[in-house]
Parts: structure tokens; sequence; C-alpha cells
DNA sequence: TCAGGCTCAGGAATATTATTCTGTTTTAGA
DNA sequence: TCTAAAACAGAATAATATTCCTGAGCCTGA
């Protein structure tokens, strides 16, 4: 945990919002030079607090019309399997998050697929094929009101 | 919905992995000069398929010590209370992403803050401050093993 | 209190990149 | 086959990123 200071956080803050944003622009807005501002980005970066940059997708535009979240739990929860299991499931790109849960051993997953059918598709041909999984439970999404990458600094 | 051939899907993959990439270093690995490669990047902008450019932070070393998901069902379910109920939850956040489920509960929130205390007090005082939430159920994240914003093309 | 070193801001110079323009090639449809 | 539209390559220009140098404030130790 690296400290920040206000002027951190406003770059931080309109970079959240648009990476797109030139450090002149961002000096502007922060009653800075550009250098410094610059400096300060490039030490965010170093220091690893900016992870990456990138770009977020229209998920209906680009036809990923399902979104499910799986929950699971394991037959064997040995240190062993367990790690081989998070290993096998981090590589699927359908799979966009993963998070182990407080109560039964359980992992959550959020998958995005085309439609329902390719969906049953990836659980019964990829992820039901690994060994270990006790049981499989979907929840799939009617509507996604709020998708926020920005935290709250 | 919009069509998109193969130089389009490598260059959307590119840049859901690396948004600083120049034009030319895009150019460059699919093999076509600069000017068509822009003009393709300013396609996908202009249509929507690229919503925005972002940073993303590295939780941990910003402070944010936990993820929760918050399953909650309202008590009135009439357009009226259930859209009154989206927009004010909506504007926090804390809350990173809302969906609305299949199944039983209505509602799940993925909620991220600084530690349980501050979680505790978001729920108490501002969560469940708003009226029509039947019930609330929390389960906390132990380890978050995947988060990823590209999606599969 | 003072001198030295450190961090940070500002400004200017240079290197890269974005952006626009022009002319050519390719593609798709009639 | 012909025509119109789209996609492409290459060059020129504008904007930005990146580096470098300078000076000001501020600890820190003697």
């Amino acid at each position: 945990m690296v400290a920040l200071d206000l002027i951190d956080i406003k770059i931080l803050n309109m970079l959240q919002r648009d990476a797109a944003l030139s450090a002149k622009a961002i000096a502007d807005k922060i009653g800075l030079s550009v250098s410094p501002t610059y400096d300060r980005i490039n030490k965010l970066k170093a220091n690893g607090i900016i992870e990456k940059n990138v770009i977020l997708l229209n998920r209906e535009k680009i036809g990923l019309g399902v979104i499910a979240y799986c929950h699971l739990s394991l037959k064997s929860h040995s240190t062993q399997t367990s790690s081989a299991f998070e290993e096998q499931i981090t590589v699927f790109e359908e799979i966009m998050e993963i998070v182990k849960l407080s109560g039964n051993y359980d992992y959550m997953l959020k998958i995005v697929t085309k439609d329902l059918s390719t969906y049953h598709d990836f659980i019964e041909s990829k992820l039901a094929k690994l060994s270990n999984i006790a049981n499989l439970q979907t929840s799939f999404v009617m509507k996604e009101l709020k998708r926020e990458t920005a935290y709250k600094l």
C-alpha cells in the first residue's frame, strides 16, 4: 500500500474514467504543469497502483448475450486438489471472474457467453469435465444494471 | 450488433489487453498500414463497440481489502418501486456491479470497501436506509482468483 | 543556524504518435 | 463488365509523450 496525496487521487479518478486523457489535459484540470503530472502517472504505473490500461467493449454489440453466475463446490478440499482446480479454471476465457467465497469452500464464477446454448456447451464440455467438482448451480442475469471498473478512492 | 471481420477482432483483442498500444504497433502486428488501422479503431469507437478506455487499479494497493457479494430482494415488485430502487442504488460508488438475477433473490451487488467495518457502515447507513428492501444476505470474498475485463471474441 | 542532499515543479527541446489528406486498389452489387 | 463505395498505402502536419535541465522548497545532521 502506497501513500497517495490528493493530486494522485484526482489523477487516478480521471484515468479510471477515461484513460485516453492526455497528460496535458490532466495537468490543466489539476493545476499543475505537464511534467510533474507525467511523472506522477509514471510512478503510479511503476509502483503497480495502475495495473493496466484497457478498452471495455459493449457486450451486447459483440454478440455476448448471456451472463451467468455459477456457484460450485469441490469434492476434495486439500491444498493440492484445490490449487490444481484453480489453475485449470483460470484459463477459460468465458470465465471473467473467479472468487472463493466464505461459507462452504465455495467458488463463484462469472461466465459470459453468446447464448444459452453456448453456455450449456461450455458447462458440459469444459467445466464439468474437470474432476473434483461436487456440484454446480447457475443463476442467470436477467439485466445488467451496473458494471463499473472505477474504485472509490 | 455489428459485423466484425478477423482484422477487427485482432485489433479488439489487442486493445482489450493493452489500450496503450499505438496505432502503429497494432498496424505492424496485423500487417496493415497505419491509416486503415487507425480508421478501424475509430469506427469501432464510433459505433459503440469500444465503449471506454480506462485504467484498472490494484485494489489492495489502494487500500480496498473487502469484496462482498450481496443478495437482496424487494418487498414490492411493482415497476415503479423497482425502478426507483434501481435508480437509487446505481449511484453508490462502493457498488461495482448490479445485476438482476433469475431465481430466488432479486438483485446481486458486488461491493468493494476498505475493510469490514467500512462495509458494515455502508450497509447500515446507506443501503439499508432504502425502503423497499425485504432482506439482505452477504457473502464475503476470501480470495479473488481472476478478474478479467476482456471478452472472448 | 547552516550546508548539503533530496524531492518536486516548471519550462524547453526532442522523439513519437495521432490525425488528416491524397491518390490508388480492391470489393460488391447491378 | 461496369460503377460506386469502401479499404488501403504513403506522406505531410499537428499534437502529444518523453526526456533533460534548472531552480525552489524542505528535511536532516552537524
